[in-house]
RNA sequence: UGGGCCGUCGCCAAGUCGGUAAGGCACCGGAUUUUGAUUCCGGCAUCCCUAGGUUCGAGUCCUAGCGGCCCAGCCA
């Protein structure tokens, strides 16, 4: 058990089993994404289990860019993907390491195979190297250039470097097995050519290792002791050994895989989610529908509910898909807990309080949180005109509807309990105004006549409010797997993910948001001020996320 | 059909020496409530992919099947 009293997940037990064996004496782990596109919901599980794995053995995580392959990569990413590790309440041991920075060992490295006979340089073209590679079922055959000699191999692989031949002209192989079952034992390729500048090394190099040769390398000259990836690399983990054994690395580190993070109503793959923003279906990697982290922050998630995601998700080997519904328990969740409330009223109606004095007005004082007494207390201007919300009056209804209806009560929220009298209506029959008269002495306790209202709506004075703009969002795709093979992600996409209203009307205090408080709009849901669009002059607020909403709207009347 | 990995409630997931199925989410009640929120209390797998077998006893061991995911980039 964990100190949190939840069970330990594998990944932890071998953590404490190395430690407590002795294999090791400190736990070291690494979050090393590519910097070619934002990170996402998966990475966050990965960077939570990583540097989590660490904090909690007393270790440490290195943050460290998988960076060899320029064409693909750009600065932009490296400094997007430091501000969301550490958004996500985690600090790298160290400086930020980059793949890049072993280029010379890993050269180095490779002179050695090449001296002690276990790599080459191959003139095959991508396509010869195919074709010799074999298929799943066939074993390949060894490449023509596979015996040179460790002078002319030595040779070679000094003009790849010094930019002597063109791209795809040759390539740097290890020498193992053409008819190993495992695919990634036929001959892999080391070294690649590539006349790109490179985002950290400039024009320094011309050709750039491969991942599978880079990263157990890296891992060895970081100590890392836990290398931990995703189940497709499992079929890699022998080369990842190959390399460990073969070269004379300062440490042996071990490979671990996990099962991705899939949620359902999402897609998590960088090429999908470049393109809907290359493409503008969305406004930018932090779309706040995105399921980046940078979209997500922007949205209104805590870096908490992220973290509690993860671990509700849980680490195993098991592929499979965790519903959305659970990200949005932990959202709520952790906003429940720490948000004070407010009213905004999202469509409002104006109501006018016939029999409340015209020049009255009152100030109500309302708790920050209903639960908790650590909140400041609000302030609420109340007076004879006020808005609600055009939900919550009806000309009729069914029994199960418990709002307003004409000569139906209700209680304001912190205020009076109030009577609904008659709609007023525009020529074209559109209700633009209600009458209603509101009942003495209700602020605080029941009607005197012992008739208690069934419902509490919120709203807010006509002449106190902020005026602001409020963004709702809903899934991005209508799909429950737009990721499914077969099928056009594209297609998913929800029409009605975003919903834009104007002239909303929030309660006074409002205008003192700041781009990190997040409120609970009582009755509506959790909103905060969007860093993007939002001005002094015209607030404007994302919902992160609504309430949970037990009323069965199937069975409301029209 | 070569290799690797996986199959416990609708979704995730405990189950470590075989001893008689944790927990979370969802869902369904019911209580409290000036948010149809929160909170609270109760319900929710005689069954663990299937079939045999071993055993006093198997999700856990054995055998044979079935199903799913990944691998043939000079991507990661």
């Amino acid at each position: 058990m964990s100190e949190t009293g939840r069970p330990l997940n594998f990944l932890e037990r071998i953590v404490q089993e190395d430690l407590e064996s002795g294999k090791i004496t400190r736990v070291k782990t690494r979050f090393p994404p590519e910097p070619n596109g934002y990170l996402h919901i998966g990475h966050a599980k990965s960077i939570w289990l990583n540097f989590g794995l660490a904090q909690n053995y007393g270790g440490e995580c290195n943050l460290r860019m998988d960076d060899t392959n320029p064409a693909k990569e750009d600065e932009e990413y490296v400094e997007a993907i430091q501000r969301d590790v550490q958004w996500l309440g985690y600090q790298w041991a160290g400086k930020v390491r980059y793949a890049s920075d072993y280029f010379d060992q890993l050269y180095e490295w490779a002179l050695y195979l090449i001296r002690a006979g276990k790599a080459y340089v191959c003139d095959l073209s991508a396509d010869e190297m195919r074709e010799y590679r074999g298929t799943l079922t066939e074993a390949g055959k060894n490449s023509p250039y596979r015996e040179r000699s460790v002078e002319e191999n030595l040779a070679l692989f000094e003009k790849m470097r010094a930019g002597e031949f063109e791209e795809g002209k040759c390539a740097l192989r290890a020498k193992i097995d053409m008819s190993a079952p495992n695919i990634n034992l036929r001959d892999p390729v080391l070294y690649r050519i590539k006349k790109a500048s490179h985002h950290q090394t400039g024009d320094k190099w011309c050709i750039y290792p491969s991942y599978d040769y880079a990263h157990g390398q890296s891992d060895a000259i970081e100590g890392i002791t836990h290398s931990i990836c995703t189940l497709e690399f499992a079929d890699h983990r022998p080369l990842y050994d190959w390399f460990i054994n073969q070269l004379p690395v300062p440490a042996e580190p071990h490979q671990y895989e996990f099962s991705r993070l899939n949620v359902n109503y999402t897609v998590t793959s960088k090429r999908k989610l470049k393109q809907l923003v290359d493409e503008n279906y969305v406004d930018g990697w932090d779309d706040p529908r995105m399921p980046t982290i940078a979209g997500m922050r922007r949205r209104g998630f805590t870096p908490k509910a992220l973290r509690d995601f993860c671990e509700m998700a849980g680490v195993t080997k098991t592929d499979g898909v965790v519903e959305i519904g659970v990200l949005e328990h932990a959202i709520r969740e952790d906003l429940n807990a720490n948000s004070p409330r407010a009213m905004c009223v999202l469509r409002p109606l104006k109501v006018i309080l016939t029999n409340y004095p015209a020049e009255k007005t009152e100030v109500f004082t309302a708790p920050g949180h209903p639960q908790r007494d650590d909140m400041p207390e609000r302030q609420l201007p109340f007076g004879r005109e006020i808005y609600i919300d055009q939900e919550d009056f009806r000309e009729s209804a069914n029994k199960q509807y418990k709002r307003l209806i004409p000569g139906r009560r209700v209680r304001l929220r912190n205020a009076y309990v109030i009577e609904a009298q008659e709609a007023i209506k525009d020529n074209t029959g559109n209700i633009i105004a209600l009458h209603a008269t509101y009942i003495e002495d209700t602020h605080g306790k029941d009607p005197a006549d012992g008739i208690k209202p069934k419902a509490v709506i919120h709203w807010v004075a006509a002449h106190a409010h902020i005026d602001c703009e409020v963004r709702l969002y809903d899934r991005l795709f209508a799909d429950v797997a737009p990721d499914a093979g077969g099928k056009n992600f594209l297609e998913c996409i929800n029409p009605n993910s975003l919903e834009i209203l104007q002239g909303c009307k929030g309660e006074m205090g409002l205008s003192k948001a700041t781009l990190e408080d997040r409120y609970q709009f009582e009755r509506e849901g959790y909103f905060i001020l969007d860093a993007r669009y939002s001005s002094v002059d015209k607030p404007v607020f994302n919902r992160v996320i609504g309430l949970r909403d037990t009323w069965d709207k199937a069975a409301q009347p029209d």
